[in-house]
DNA sequence: CACCATTTTGGAACCGGTTCCAAGAAATTT
DNA sequence: AAATTTCTTGGAACCGGTTCCAAAATGGTG
């Protein structure tokens, strides 16, 4: 209805000048209390809130953070950008969401809207921004953190748990097992964290002298999971393990096998999966997998985001958080109960381990704690 | 590393005058096609991009769209807000994305922030916008649409799915099957889709002479509903049936009823859920659910946004989108291959039907159909 | 009360665009 | 060729704030 008053307008209504009302609102300016008092008092009246972006133009501070995402059906993603939200509004700045399908025509587009909305800073986690919109965005000095990915041969700052040691613990547990028949189905490709865990199953499988019985790229994806399992075990010799490039796809790979093949997990195939997102927890997966601290890595990303912000010309520092080994039940010969062999293997690897039930998985948001039951 | 060029810079490269170089990248300004080339590669050399607050500022467009959620956890959000901003983008709008848990002191200041920053529109679901809020907006003019809300007493814009119905439908299906000792885990009672759920379940069951063995409120919590299941299970008479509030919790009630008292489901006790999210196709759960359409309704919710910013001062409609019931294998007497009850619940309530695996779970987002498996 | 130091204050320029308007250039008509 | 119409163009004002700077007001001191 009412069209919004604007700074003048107040001071007019307070009888003083544009820029003693603009100190007003200005926190340490130097203005007399009284003076203050009226101007608060006009504002009040007039139901003034001030214009950012005029604020913006002439500040030069956008307070914008844009957070630059492919897609939010992976638990682990939608968390994240819960909590980055979350943690961003706290620091006082506010998130442009902008969801950008790797190498669509678009994505280049849609980032250079970013850039044109001047966000003082870019996150950027399942999107993978091609390297020459990174350039563009190290041209206008403005700071981009990979989150959970890093992109190769380009020196960015980048947020991501330890895969390569994540992947080594899962493929040393399944080793230590007596599992002798593994395979992996592998994450993208072109993204460090697909990349690293299957250095992390290679290497640890070569250390073993044991050869895969299959390394399959499916790209994150759980159709492709599906497709990945069939191949799997229509082979000569099945696998009586699989470590999984991440939970999504792990609850994909133990859904075919139970529903096609009537195959028992972990009896006759153990699964590893890696995230450790809320599929993980549920009844009827119990997934033994790795967990990626995503509190832990928001925060630091965050931290990071906010450092680049004050300090643009830095060397971009890597963040890499450790890992940890989650004990669930899809791995025969471990369960919360059976500890020896996990217990071996996070030690030989030296990551960290918990069973299933002492996660992290509190929101950062407040806990209604005072919440109860009623019945209506 | 460079600064960015203002038009000005541009303008005095090329020649002209600002007014011109502005006209230069204006569609359908009156400018001629020499000129225009002049300023578009001094725009070039000069690395030029607009700056879309100067933009703003002196147009007073932002085309900002401001999403205000509590949490992502939830599939049902999680996609819902994938999908609006993919939709919103293609329609030239940026998103801001703005979590808040409902009644915090900070969700007032925090949609503040909103309305700040000069949104044209706010999208809000599972926050709860207090009604002090949402009739400042409506001072302001802004726009607001509720997602899968709806505000008592208060008429504002709002795209819902037929709620009262699909719990009709839902609850029907739970008598025609024979189950007599039935019991609804209800959401948030202040929230319409937790009450109109609540109002469907009761009136069923009122019409077919049953008295309900217990309603609780879980307020949507998982938490709540793991309690809820535990007071159900713990009355002289256990239910033999019960109607969860959504899908989130639902797969809680599945887990609590499974590990903690063995119960088989649906043979000692059935589950129908809400919402239809990815929890509800996971192999180990297959629920019986009601499915709201989302892609529908972010549709809906679009559309509508659009039509309130061309024209503000309408009379705020309501759109409901029917909801269907999704036939999965979590209610005795009822499966895929069994679908006679389900057919003359779904005529009789009026309520289309499918089967499980016909749902319309695909993204928005282009499919990447070219991806392929790869054995690397 | 005069004098000087310190606060407060308002005018004006600025941030980077858009747009109104009047003037100049080009094209059309007579 | 002169008169008239239509296109282009640049100056200036504006969007709503911040901030520099010099002037005005205030306060403290001798």
């Amino acid at each position: 209805m009412n069209k919004r008053a604007t700074l003048s307008e107040v001071a007019r209504r307070a009888g003083v000048g544009k820029a003693t009302a603009s100190r007003a609102f200005t926190e340490g300016a130097s203005v007399s209390v009284r003076t203050r008092d009226k101007v608060v008092r006009a504002a009040n009246e007039l139901n003034y809130y001030p214009s950012r972006l005029a604020k913006s133009l002439s500040t030069g501070r956008t307070r914008y953070i844009g957070l630059a995402f492919a897609y939010l059906d992976n638990p682990f993603y939608a968390e994240a950008v819960e909590k980055l939200t979350y943690r961003l509004q706290s620091e006082g700045y506010q998130v442009l969401l902008l969801m950008a399908w790797n190498d669509t025509p678009e994505e280049k587009e849609i980032v250079q809207q970013l850039l044109d909305y001047q966000v003082e800073g870019i996150i950027t986690g399942s999107a993978s921004i091609s390297s020459a919109i990174a350039a563009r965005c190290s041209d206008s000095s403005i700071p981009i953190v990979m989150f959970n990915r890093d992109l190769l041969h380009q020196d960015l700052p980048a947020v991501t748990s330890d895969n390569y040691r994540g992947a080594c613990a899962a493929t040393e547990l399944l080793i230590r097992t007596g599992h002798t028949r593994i395979a992996h189905i592998a994450g993208w490709q072109q993204a460090t964290t697909g990349i690293d865990r299957v250095r992390g199953f290679r290497d640890t499988m070569e250390r073993a002298g044991l050869e895969p019985i299959g390394v399959i790229d499916a790209h994150f994806l759980k159709p492709l999971a599906e497709e990945a399992t069939h191949e799997l075990m229509k082979a000569p010799t099945r696998p009586d393990a699989i470590f999984v490039g991440n939970d999504n796809m792990a609850v994909t790979v133990m859904d075919a096998l139970r529903s096609t093949y009537g195959v028992d997990v972990p009896n006759e195939v153990s699964i590893v999966g890696y995230d450790d997102t809320i599929f993980a927890r549920l009844h009827g997966y119990q997934l033994t997998t790795i967990r990626q601290p995503v509190n832990r890595m928001v925060d630091q990303a965050v931290d990071l985001m906010q450092e680049l912000i004050l300090h643009p010309h830095q060397k971009p520092p890597k963040k890499i958080v450790p890992a940890s080994l989650v004990v669930g039940e899809t791995v025969r010969g471990t369960g919360p109960t059976k500890l020896e062999p996990v217990k071996k293997v996070a030690e030989l690897v030296g990551v960290e381990f918990t069973v299933c039930h002492l996660n992290e998985f509190e929101p950062i948001r407040k806990q209604s704690g005072a919440i109860r039951l009623k019945r209506i």
